[in-house]
Formats: structure tokens, sequence, C-alpha cells
DNA sequence: ATGGCGTTTTAAAACGTTACAAAATCTTAC
DNA sequence: GTAAGATTTTGTAACGTTTTAAAACGCCAT
């Protein structure tokens, strides 16, 4: 039995459809539909008849006509985060998201972030136009537009980060809560008494997540605590720079919630004299191992982003599979301490 | 006139077709659907009085219909490129790609490469099972597997890099000989006497333009060249680090062709004592301005990856428009050079 | 009035799939 | 041998679009 695909003398390949097993093993085209579904209705044998056929001939049934037929896209869509504060936050999401998504029979469709800013737009396209049957976002707010629109219409959604808004739904977190702790009574044991952190701007979920964490930590080795205003993780590197080389006093307690503020704040220090491990301590969120190039003695946590987006296509495929109604947990996944 | 999605009372917005403009326009929907494709052969009263009503009723097209129909999918395919010595590869160059497509009514979808290296395999299920329009993939080899199968079944593609398979077709590439040549003679400039370059594989087309610009600039400048064997920017962080330690005799003079085989190489350097600026000079091609942070005083080459992905994008909607047969020309994209 | 011609509109079929209702076939009981 | 019931198969319609070929219409010359 040949497994060419082209029977016909030097023809491209035709692909076949339902039709043509449907020929190929003498039933009718709703029959080998049901089959091919495990429909318990077909007789075992027409089954076995029916896959075999399939098989040999390679039939793939056509996305676009179960979609026009079913309403299902089997696309699931990812809105791109212009944020950057994560070394390949994209790339390593992505790596997991279709880790997790390969086999399934989904495909992954990525949609820009408007420019301007405008998070709910690009969902409320997809969701209107029928462009995905569930959606991934992350960079949560604690009030979030986007999953306060998504559980009104009932659409399947994962996002990367928790909400305040009133209501389960499906996320997957990282424990910025227990980061934060752990990172504060590092400096802690390494003699700091303050610590300052490089917070998200403030809407963000994860913001309040860290600020807590750093709190009790502090709270409980009576460290005091300094919050940047008018600075956050997103702020241009320059500027971070720029508020490092003319902060005074100079905390001796850092907690970075990314590569990048740590790099942009150790530069502008350095520019005063001022060295990391000898004048002041840091424990960075990392998400690569490119910083311990840098500096191999550097204090990291690792935060695994890969795994993230493993968990996300997971939970995704869990929501849309599930009947309206029935919603995936949320879940919450830990910090890897990687001190030396 | 209102222009609410749902004119029912209360129910869920319902997605307005052909037969409802048709409906609403006293016209057949076969006029309709010709209107709409702006048909010369449809009157001019009729096409402004369609295109009316399908603004006023928010009609968009059904993808799964017309790509049932016709057989265009409307979908752009990313293969994913699992290296990453450049900061932010992916990131960058779907930013771009999502650009240039913006408006164009075209998707991007990703694909992961299967473990295990195979490139092509992704490809030819893309291809074969008709799940896009054309395919843009990356890392491409002189003697290329997927160019040759896109080639022969004449599917539209864009390859990020030249091949020297026979034949032109569609690429998007950066000009790594004149980076490569700048490079070096910057690093004579210096007063450098010996030039080593960390090389991408041997199989991969730019590995020799990289070679070939630091040679020519060497030759000019009398400089004797290194390229390691059994090393690569692929390589380990790790093993680039030992491999640096290890050196002997130490080149005075560096070209990296990416951040991480920089940042590992001087890692390794630094442990035996030997400073960047003092000991060796350096030229990085960079995508991002993340190393400035970590050295401010860095010969910097400047890749623009959002930049490549743009251009990928309108090569590759230039592809899937043009009739078979017309190929949109190669596009080379220069160095930006960031000495300071 | 009739025929012919150019312009504009339309009915119908098709793309490949699934779902509904009905038909065909097979079992079993009488 | 047949009716009733259970099992298995099938014809048909539909999803929303584009395309082909034909119909309708208006206009002008006869």
């Amino acid at each position: 039995m040949s497994v060419d695909e082209s029977h016909g003398r030097g023809g491209a390949a035709v692909r076949p459809t339902l039709r043509t097993l449907a020929a190929e093993t003498g039933f009718a085209v709703a029959t080998v539909s049901r089959a091919l579904a495990n429909d318990p209705k077909i007789a075992e044998s027409t089954r076995e008849t029916v896959a075999a056929a399939a098989q040999r001939l390679g039939y793939v049934p056509d996305r676009a006509a179960q979609r026009l037929r079913t309403g299902r896209t089997k696309v699931i869509s990812l809105m791109l985060d212009p944020h950057h504060e994560i070394l390949g936050f994209t790339n390593h999401l992505i790596e997991g998201l279709t880790g997790a998504m390969a086999g399934s029979g989904y495909h992954l469709t990525v949609f820009p972030q408007t420019v301007g800013g405008d998070t709910l737009a690009p969902i409320q396209h997809v969701v209107r136009n029928n462009l995905a049957d569930g959606v991934i976002f992350s960079r949560t707010r604690n009030d979030d537009l986007r999953v306060r629109f998504l559980l009104e219409r009932g659409f399947p959604f994962a996002s990367h980060g928790r909400t305040r808004v009133p209501g389960r739904h499906p996320f997957v977190d990282f424990d910025n809560d227990a980061f934060a702790y752990a990172a504060t009574i590092r400096l802690a044991d390494k003699g700091a008494k303050s610590v300052c952190l490089i917070s998200p701007p403030e809407p963000y979920t994860f913001a309040g997540h860290l600020r807590a964490g750093v709190r009790r930590a502090a709270a409980e080795r009576g460290m005091t605590v300094t919050i940047p205003e008018h600075l956050s993780i997103d702020s241009p590197p320059e500027q971070i720079g720029a508020w490092a080389e003319g902060l005074d006093p100079v905390p001796d307690g850092f907690v970075f919630p990314g590569e990048v503020s740590y790099l942009a704040t150790t530069a502008g220090l350095r520019r005063r004299g001022l060295e990391h491990g000898r004048d002041y301590h840091a424990v960075i969120k990392v998400s690569s191992s490119l910083l311990s190039l840098v500096d191999p003695g550097l204090d990291q946590i690792f935060e695994d982003i890969r795994q993230a987006g493993r968990l996300l296509g997971e939970t995704i495929l869990d929501a849309v599979g599930a009947e309206k109604g029935a919603m995936p947990e949320g879940v919450i996944y830990a910090p890897e301490i990687r001190f030396r």
C-alpha cells in the first residue's frame, strides 16, 4: 500500500476530503464524518475502516469548513504585551504556549496592542468578529476592563495575572508576594537595614503583591521601605539611571522585579562610585540566565515564563473545552530561588 | 442613526452577513458581494448604497466562509526560531510583522519548531494542509531545504536571510558583511593587531557573510584572523566562557554577532583578569540598548529587528498578493553604527 | 412593435463540514 | 413469517462566501 500523496500521474497532490473517504470506503459522507468523530452510534467496524482509510490517504479535516459549520475557530489569540521589563517574555511565553497547544489542533495567532495603549480594543475585535475561541493576555490590572468584558460576554480566556474583578476567572500568576518576601528577607540576612522596591505602576495587580511581600518582610525584620513615586519598572532606563544617580540617602537593599530596572539602577549607582555587593545588596527577578554572565555573584530569583506559557495553554484549552459555566481554576506558580 | 451592534432587545449582537445587507438594501446577495469587492460592473450608486449599509451595520466578512470558498486563508505563518543569540529577536520580529500586516486583513499565526530541529516539517505541515497563504522563517542555510521545498511548490514565503539555492527568492537580510567589515576596521583603528570572530555555525548563510567581512577588513589592515572551531554563537554560554578563559594567545580584538556571545566571552576573560577596553577591544552587534546599561562605553552596531519584521511583512504580503511567477525582490537592510 | 446590444442584477452552485430527521438494516420475540 | 424494536446508515440542509452563467433592464435603431 503506497503512502504517496498523489495517486494521479504527476498531478499536484489533491487534498482528500470526506467525499474522498466516502468514495474510498463505500460509506456516505455523513457516516464518514461521524465515524471520524468516534460517534458510538457508528459501528465499531465502520469506524476502524474509516480511520484506516483516513490514515492511508493522509486525510486532515479542512479547518475553514469546520469553522464555518461549527462556529468554532480552533484558534487561540495571544494579545502581545508592549512592555519588556522581563527579558524575552514574549519568546518564552510563546514557547510555552505552543508547547502546551501542540497536538491539540489549536493554532496560536498573535495580535499587537494598538499603539496608544488601548488594551481592550483588540480583544473586542477578536470577540466581535469571532476570530478565536479564547484569548490570552498579560499585565492584568486590579480593575481590568478586559476581564470585565470577557466575563460579561462569557468568552473564554486566561490571563497572566490576577485581578480584583468580582467573580472567579481563569488565570495563571507568578507568586510575586513570595518573591518579594524572599528577596527582602535575603537582603536583611545580608545586613541591609532598608529596602527599596522599583515597583510596577500601581494599577497592575502584581504591583500590590510585590509591595505586600516587601512590606511584610521588612516589618518582620525592622527594615525601612522605600518605593519611589513617579518611577516604575516601565520607566525608560535612562530615567531610572538618573533617579538612582540622584538618590539620597542610598538604600542598602534593592528588590528588582526585572532585569532592566536592575541594570539601569546599578548603572546609575556605579556612576556615583557605588558598587553592588559592597555598598548595597540586590535581589533580582530574572527569567533567563543572562544576568549570571554579567555578574555571577548576583542573588537571583527565577520566574519561569515558559512554565507560565504552558500553564496558560493548558488553562485556555481547558476553558474553551469546558461547557459554559465550568471554569478552570486559577493557578499560581512559585519562584525558584537562586542565591549563591 | 444608531451605531449599536444589537438591534434586537437585549439579545446578543448578531453578526450581520451578506444576507443581512441584501435584505437591508434590497439587492441580491451576489450583488452585495460584488459591490463590496468594488466590482466595476456594479453600478456606482449601488456600490455606495451597499458600502453605507455595511458601514452602518458594522459588517465584517466571515473569514471561514471566505477561506472555504476561495481557498485563501488570509493567514501568514511565522516559524519560530529556537535560537536566541539576539536578545528579543522574536519580540521585535513579531512587532515589526504585525505592524506591517495591520489593516491588511491578514492574521499572523506562530508555529513552533519541533524539538529535534527539523525545520522543514512544520513548513510542510502548513503547506500540505493549507494552513496559511505564506510563511516566514529565519536562520537560512546556504543550502536550505525549506527554500527548496517552497520554491518547488510555488508557495509564497519570505526568509530572514539569503541562501545559495539556485533561483531568486524573496528575502530580507541584514548586511552582516558590512557589519563585520565595519567592526573589524574599528578594531584596527583602536590598535588591534588580531581579530577573533565568534561565528555562527558554518551552514548558516550569514556565517559566510560575517567571515567575509572580517577577512576583507583584516586583509586591508594586516590583521590576523582567528575563528574558533567547535564553537559558535549557538554554543552554551558556559562553554563560550570556558573557551575564553583558556584562550592562548588572547586576541586583542573581538567581533561578536550577538549580545550573548559577548557577555559569555567577557565573563570568561574577566576571570583571567583581562579587562575590556584595556586588554582587548570588542565590537558587538546589538538589537536593543540593553548592553549600554551594562557598559556605556561599548562599541555597538545596531541591527534593527523590528525593521526586519516590517520588511518581511511587506515582502510576504507582496508575495501572496502577486500573481504566480512575479516575486518580490530581496532586500538588505544596513547596520547602524553606534561607536562612541 | 421588434430586435439587438450594453449595462446591471440575480439565481444557483460550490467550497467541506456537521446535525437533524428519516430511512435502511439487523435482531429478537412472537 | 412478521411485527416491533434496536442498531446503523444516509439524504438533505445549512454555515457565509464567491463565481459562473443567465436573466432583466434600458436604450436605440430599425
